[in-house]
DNA sequence: CCTTGCCATGGAGTACGCTCAAGGGTATAG
DNA sequence: CTATACCCTTGAGCGTACTCCATGGCAAGG
C-alpha cells in the first residue's frame, strides 16, 4: 500500500510541513506511524482523520478541542456518544455561521448598490450638467 | 441628540470597553467625537460605522484593512471606486466560505448520522442478542 | 564518497486581536 | 466633601496558530 512522507502529506492536503509538525505536536495526529528511522508515515486512512481535523477547524473548533475529539476516537466505542454530541453542538454552530454570513452578505449587497448609485450619479452628473 | 459614553455604546454593540479604545488606537474610530474633558462621545451616526466596522471583521477582514477601509472613507467621493471594489471583493470571499460551510455541514451530517447508527447499533446489540 | 534534499527535534519568534494593570482625572449621589 | 463608578492613557501580557531556525540524521543519484 502506498505511503506518504509528511512532504507528500503537506502538500497532498495543502498545508505546511511545519503545520503537521505542529499538529502531531499537539496530539492531533496519533494515529500517524513511524518509520524505523523516526520518518512520520501517512498511510491513505491517515488522509481521512486530516480531512476531519480540517473540517472541524474551518468551523471554528480550536486544536484542543480537536485533539480532545481525536483522543476520544482512539479510545473507542465508549466514547460514541460524547463524539455524537460533538458533532450535533458544531453542525449548530454551522448554522448559525451560515446565518451569520448570509446577514454581512445583504449589508455588503446592500452596500455594493449604493456605492454603484453613487458611482452612476457622479459620472451622469459631469457628462450632462 | 443622545450622546453615548464608550460603556454605553460597547454594551450596546456587545464589544468590551477595550476592544473599542483598541480600535481606536488602531485607527478604526476616527469619527467619534471627544467631550472637552476627553471623553470619547459617541452619536447615533457612529453605530452604522461600528456595525460596518462588526461586518467587516465576520467576513474575515483584518482590522489593518478596515483602517485603510475607514480611511478611504473619510477621503470622501475621490475613493468610492476603490471601496466598491473592497466590498465586491467582500462578498466573493463571503460566498466562498458559504461554499465552505456548505460542505462541511455536508462532512458533519454525515458523521451524525454515521454516529447514529453506530449507537442504535450498540443498544439493539445488547437488547436482542 | 559526497552532495543534495528531505526527514527529525527543540525552542524561539511572529501576527493578530484582544485584555489587563497602573496611575490618574471626572462626575454625581449622599 | 467624599465615595464610587465611570472615563483617560501607556504599556505590558496573553492565547491561538502557526512559522522559522539551528542542529543533526538518512538516502539515493552521480
Amino acid at each position: 500500500m502506498k505511503t506518504y512522507t509528511i512532504g507528500q502529506a503537506a502538500q497532498r492536503m495543502n498545508l505546511s510541513v511545519d503545520t503537521l509538525r505542529y499538529y502531531d505536536r499537539e496530539g492531533l495526529l496519533p494515529f500517524v506511524a513511524r518509520s524505523k528511522n523516526g520518518y512520520r508515515v501517512f498511510h491513505e486512512e491517515d488522509f481521512a482523520w486530516l480531512e476531519l481535523i480540517t473540517c472541524l477547524k474551518a468551523t471554528g473548533l480550536e486544536l484542543k478541542e480537536i485533539g480532545v475529539f481525536i483522543r476520544w476516537s482512539m479510545e473507542g466505542d465508549v466514547t460514541l456518544q460524547k463524539r455524537l454530541d460533538l458533532f450535533l453542538v458544531r453542525r449548530e454552530e454551522v448554522l448559525r455561521q451560515m446565518a451569520s454570513l448570509r446577514q454581512h452578505l445583504e449589508k455588503i449587497d446592500h452596500k455594493i448598490a449604493l456605492y454603484q448609485r453613487a458611482l452612476d450619479e457622479k459620472t451622469n452628473g459631469a457628462k450632462s450638467p
